[in-house]
DNA sequence: TGTACATCAGTGAACGCGCGTTCACTGATGTAC
DNA sequence: TGTACATCAGTGAACGCGCGTTCACTGATGTAC
């Protein structure tokens, strides 16, 4: 049953932003493509009239995963919002909608060459980011900082979603906005 | 060809260790059995003599690698010791004997609860042993510290990981041991 | 605009491979006398 | 201490299942006249 163009552009989109979503919620061995079909309401055997393999998709899943998060950033005013945004409960319990480098940043390092290239352009442009907002006597004491504010937002994610004690969690996410900026977002 | 006991506690030991290499390499869906059992000079049948499955082996091989941190930390006299052989490049190159935390803290949120338990425990450990060697005007800014700081190596190791420009790498790590208290480790 | 044909997005069965797990077997170890 | 038998760690073939990928087919879309 063929479809409009229009719609199998659609198709196409909704697929790669269910990968985007199952890869950071389950990991890209977690998800197989009989999923990621099934979560759009196709069937695993037209796949690949849109992609030539699994690992295509993935690279378009995590460029997209880094684009949504960009755009997101963009509604963030200030160094406080980002940080107690990146920071909630909220987004360590939504590890599908969430940060790719704390969700996958582990995996990327395992992956192929397109999938690591575009993380590292993300982290050079949220790196850019932060330093604009963060001060300093001089661009290199600000970009320091902006490594190190970056290190703490992911690592403070990472240890929250591994711990399995809630209350821990919480304290980790509150100790990590308080060492990092922690005005309430607007 | 029966072993000796002797020999089959070593053997099992080796499996053990030779587990927490690979999976911290190459995540726990990264490895099977059969690649495990070949590191160890076995062959793969004999391996349910030892486990009653691949999920109980990674238990105990995420356990066996927690210790071993713990173990090496303890030649480690001061912080400053601590974040200059965390965030060295030998570190981060050597995935496989480093940081379980680093290395397969996204995997862990995803994994039963044995292995997850275990993790918290040993966070709880390090941000404890932290905690001692942070300065802070009271017991609660100093835990504060510590886990901003615990927070900042973990992500500084993972993006350090991830990105796929040497340099870049090199000057996350290095930014992120000026951050964290950066004197030559001893 | 309407008709006839070509295209091709999506379907569902099937293939091939890898991997976790099982099992009959082997021969060295461990034990009972 | 030496001998006979039972045990069982390790071997390698086999099983079953899931998953990535392929393919013949369908029927709606797109195109040419």
């Amino acid at each position: 049953m063929r479809v409009t163009r229009e719609k199998m552009a659609e198709n196409r989109e909704r697929i790669v932003a269910e990968a985007a979503r199952l890869f950071r919620e389950k990991g890209f061995d977690g998800v197989g493509v009989d999923a990621i079909m099934q979560g759009v309401g196709l069937t695993h055997g037209g796949f690949y009239r849109h992609f030539g393999s699994k690992d295509d998709l993935a690279a378009e899943a995590v460029a997209h995963g880094l684009a949504t998060s960009a755009e997101k950033q963009a509604a963030l005013a200030t160094l406080d919002d980002l940080v107690a945004t990146y920071l909630s409960p909220a987004h360590r319990d939504n590890r599908g909608g969430g940060c790719l480098m704390a969700a996958l940043g582990g995996d990327v390092a395992r992956q192929g060459g397109a999938v690591r290239g575009k993380l590292t352009a993300h982290v050079r442009g949220q790196l850019d980011r932060l330093a604009g907002w963060l001060g300093g006597r001089n661009a290199a004491a600000r970009r320091e900082r902006a490594i190190a504010t970056l290190a703490g937002l992911v690592g403070a994610m990472v240890l929250a979603r591994a711990v399995d004690d809630a209350a821990l969690s919480d304290e980790i996410l509150a100790a990590a906005r308080a060492a990092y900026g922690d005005r309430p977002a607007a």
